[in-house]
DNA sequence: GTCTATAGAATGATAGAC
DNA sequence: GTCTATCATTCTATAGAC
């Protein structure tokens, strides 16, 4: 319990600080110095930096993947069969939306933490970021059984782009707030999780609609209506 | 002439040595090794490391800026009036994606490491980022033309989400290449562009289309057809 | 388990010879 | 302009007292 403290401490300093500088600003002494601990206490309890940042980066990783699948099996429980395409999509990118952008303080540092992680080249992260995609796994099931009838690439595709499109709207938020003098409104969440689930859906559909038309892969986008 | 070698030497080799290995994990020592020059070199042209990158990262913020809006100047020029909306995006995304995916070996690292810059959080880039903006209000007056009724906040979300699957499609190319098995080919570039132009015109286009049978923002994705 | 003190290596930057 | 040599910091990691 007591022993945990200072672990705890140093667990929560990193995660604050690195999401809030990045990877490469942030040193063992700012960590200590933040969790007001001894410096030697990071590798009495974890080893090395390195092994700190991994478990620091596992244990946020599997507590933001459990808040997504307890929320995409709501949504399969509620519907009775298989949840809703934008359902799927909203439990894939409502966590970290609402973690990085809402009121939520407590949860913010994790969230942005996690950004962080996706997007800078840390080697040990980058580790077991290849090797840990079980979770999308999970997602990717969850589509094919919403639209039975899109291709295999186009589903890995819906995936990718719905996490671009979260990842980049958390880090990049400052420079399209002030690119559109304000009128992209980065704290109404819920309507940025519903913009990005449009586009997924609307993407997704609009391939499974061309791809029974034609035979050949949908290569140019229509033009909109004037 | 031959005083520039040095020079051009070292950013070649700090552009080639940041694509690869992201900013946190190249050393003054490693460019000068990797350029084949002195190391106090580096403070003699530069002056620091830290102007050393400022420079690298203008100059080719310049050339791809230079190389998109090239390629927005052709469209217009090519349909006699306002761009199309498909092409105002491909102008936007592709050089980026071309350049990093693509076969063109030289421009690789060029493409690369201004991927990187926008995602990893290095202080001197960051100052510079969020204040050089000129050229996406370009795009967003393009957008703008193409689709006159489109809400100001769509046109930003636009753009935003168009570098946001490009930048991602990037630096996650092989992670999406092993969770999709190779399902998803990322060496069809023409194909990605098309994917991206796609999801980001489709998306807009319903917004507006929704725009005009209700008053209130669309905030819930319509289900595909099942 | 926590501290002080320090080892040992690496970093960015510079002085001064050529 | 280019080099060698080195400074002053800073870093991670550890040894050993308490």
């Amino acid at each position: 319990m007591s022993t945990d403290q200072t672990r705890l401490a140093i667990l929560a300093a990193a995660e604050r600080l690195y999401a809030d500088r990045g990877f490469g600003e942030v040193t063992l002494r700012d960590i200590v110095a933040e969790a007001e601990v001894n410096l030697a206490a990071v590798n009495y309890h974890f080893g090395s930096k390195d092994e700190l940042i991994a478990e620091l980066y596992v244990s946020r990783s599997v507590a933001l993947n459990r808040e997504r699948l307890t929320e995409l099996k709501a949504a399969e429980d509620a519907g009775g069969g298989p949840a809703a395409l934008d359902d799927v999509i909203a439990a894939l990118v409502g966590p970290p939306l609402r973690g990085c952008l809402g009121p939520d303080r407590q949860r913010s540092a994790a969230a942005r933490f996690m950004v962080r992680a996706s997007a800078e080249s840390v080697p040990v992260i980058r580790r077991i970021r290849t090797r840990e995609i079980g979770h999308l796994r999970r997602f990717a099931a969850a589509l094919r059984r919403a639209l039975p009838q899109a291709p295999e690439a186009d589903i890995y595709w819906a995936l990718h782009f719905a996490l671009a499109m979260t990842h980049e709207t958390i880090n990049g938020a400052e420079r399209l707030q002030r690119l559109s003098g304000g009128a992209c409104d980065l704290d109404d969440v819920a309507g940025i999780v519903a913009r990005i689930t449009a586009a997924v859906v609307q993407t997704l559909a609009a391939r499974a609609t061309a791809a029974k038309t034609a035979t050949v892969p949908v290569r140019r986008a229509a033009r909109p209506r004037a």
